[in-house]
DNA sequence: TTACTTTGTTAGACATGTCTAATTTATGTG
DNA sequence: CACATAAATTAGACATGTCTAACAAAGTAA
């Protein structure tokens, strides 16, 4: 089944990269955004497992991140974005959906390997090339002219070769 | 105007990672694919202005090919990419040239951020999403359903805003 | 309170890939 | 040929991000 829901608010707010993080960095506050979305507090601990890395890796991350003012974080205590933190999250995190529907939606990509290149790509993609991303989505999903009846045949001739 | 003369034999040949390149490494292979064809000889030189790095960390990652049986390299003398070398080139370009079409001619990004765009992204998609992506492009293009006429309508649509 | 367990930090090693500075090799011109 | 210049290498520093091992703090339970 093709779903295109996707053109909620996507082409709001994808804005600059004011706070010029490393990839894996990146990572780090994306994991932090998804856990707190999802634990009470989170904690080295649960960060290391979500990334697959060693709680020595993450302490030396949050060092990082707590001078950029990224995130919140005294010593044995938990850890939180701050403001800004949390800015930074929501625009990753927005890539990286964006890709993700659009590997599935629109490229007929298989959710496993979507979730994987999206989690990879998402750190070399433009502002620019997001934002045309999302306009090819809002224009399949508006457009009354067909263009979700040959995404449909497009899904269905990946599928049967 | 969009041109989607892309579908020329790419369903082939995009392989798997025999390799396992770092994408520091791919870019040298790239590169030195690429000043290749232009150059009658490819020197150290030649590559650090390419990819704008200093003389030293050529020489560096040449050693690191030439481990690897990608590149022949004598000290100072030419660089030539060996038979895997130039294997690997082929994959690399293809894929880097796919997407970059890809991004113009579907999402019509503008060329000079597809260029950007694709340079980056190119370490990072999976053999898998390159070729639904050429299919993609194969489907538009040889589909007589008014795609074309469609993904006209888009690239119109990104124009005008 | 004391001992045990879990969690986290510090110290230090290592890998990758970059750079500058110094030296060496190759090239070209008189 | 000899010397000046261009090209390339070596040595070593540095940045990032990872890891292991050892130690320290916090939490739990008797």
């Amino acid at each position: 089944m093709i779903k295109l829901n996707l053109s909620e608010g996507h082409s709001k707010d994808i804005s600059g990269d004011q706070f010029e993080l490393s990839e894996s960095m990146e990572d780090y506050v994306e994991t932090i955004s998804q856990l707190e979305d999802r634990l009470k507090a989170v904690r080295v601990k649960n960060i290391a497992s979500a990334l697959k890395v060693k709680m020595p890796s993450v302490s030396s991350a949050l060092g990082v991140l707590a001078k950029k003012g990224l995130v919140k974080y005294e010593k044995y205590g938990y850890v939180e974005l701050t403001e800004q933190g949390q800015g930074v999250a929501h625009q990753v995190r927005k890539r990286h959906d964006i890709l993700k529907k659009f590997l599935k939606d629109v490229l007929a990509v298989e959710e496993n390997n979507a979730e994987r290149d999206s989690c990879r790509m998402e750190h070399h993609i433009s502002k620019n090339t997001i934002n045309n991303i999302i306009k090819f989505i809002e224009y399949i999903d508006r457009c009354p002219k067909g263009e979700k009846i040959y995404l449909k045949h497009f899904h269905d001739y990946v599928k049967s070769g």
